[in-house]
DNA sequence: GTTGCCATGTAAGGTGTTACATGATTTA
DNA sequence: TAAATCATGTAACACCTTACATGGCAAC
């Protein structure tokens, strides 16, 4: 239920079209998901239902028409109500553990490079928030404050897969030590 | 779809009956997710009707009767195959970073409230994960390297923890320079 | 006497993914 | 000539959550 509150909470930056919000949702790592037609479109009816943003409609030569959707009071004030509302423990949902619980039906090659295929991926995934980070990708920064919020939940993700790289390494690692001391 | 998979590797370690299945996955961090009966039950039927597990009726007085699920060849290769597939990268959801992104609209004392629970609650499943890990929950640990793929995958939900929380309390601090720095 | 354990399952609804449909314009 | 961009939307399906239903027995 959290996609309406995202959506509200773009509206609350600038007033902003579907395709717009979409790109927007597709390009930030912690939205991406929901970062879909079917969701985004459907949610913007329903927010209009609600009277929580308004919709002006723009006719455009060569182009499609687009819909310009605003905030409006009662959308932010619900907006600021949900914010401060009590957090939720983040949800990880990771099948690669589940692969990794069974591993012992592989060999110790098979298994190693399952790991190392694993740890490139991850390492990619670094590489592109790094550049990412680095080319200052859109966010408001209305205030010192909010710069420095929107900083730090890039760097959330960055954290996290950097987490992730040391842990698979050191998995590696122990593993090939436990291997080669059984010989 | 890695529920499937979750189950063969289950019944890969011993025979289970569904409700004992259902046990496993709600007590499990890394499968929580899908331990429900609507899913379990109906992935039993459907292993059942692939070939990939037998069942056995047990009758028992006193008690409903219990079903056990015991993997077969087939489903041992399915398992097999699916272990060894490329892995995916991990999913993360945090809706408590989409609160952030706009917790502009706060004054310092809401945000520092709203951080503080946050920081609460992260704490809270870092100690529940450490006394689970203390008590040594029920794990297959038929070869040294298997008991060594589990204690790795419990330290995962730890180090990912961990890492959230020092994250937080960064965020929490700095902030307080920001605003004490301004006056 | 209410809660919890055993053990199966169903129903309803929310959320998310993937693919499709339209149709003109620009870019490789 | 194939693809990407603009811009809206629909359809089908997979996945997940919550709650309900049954019914006896044991524990507090």
């Amino acid at each position: 239920m959290s996609i309406k509150q995202a959506i509200l909470g773009f509206l609350s930056w600038k007033p902003l079209t579907g395709y717009e919000l979409k790109k927007l949702f597709v390009e930030s790592p912690t939205l991406y998901w929901s970062g879909n037609n079917n969701q985004i479109y459907k949610t913007l009816v329903e927010l209009h239902n609600e009277g929580l943003v308004t919709r002006q409609v723009q006719l455009q030569e060569d182009h499609p028409s687009s819909k310009l959707y605003t905030i409006t009071d009662q959308g932010l004030s619900a907006l600021r109500r949900w914010v401060l509302s009590t957090p939720e423990l983040p949800q990880i949902r990771n099948s690669f553990l589940i692969q990794l619980a069974w591993a012992d039906l592989l060999t110790p090659d098979e298994l190693d490079t399952l790991l190392a295929n694993y740890e490139e991926e991850i390492h990619m995934q670094v590489a592109m928030l790094q550049t990412q980070a680095r080319r200052k990708v859109i966010a408001p920064e209305r205030t010192p404050r909010e710069a420095y919020l929107w900083a730090m939940i890039a760097k959330h993700w960055l954290s996290f897969h950097e987490n992730e790289l040391n842990w698979v390494r050191q998995l590696r690692q122990e593993l090939d030590e436990l291997e080669t001391g059984k010989e």
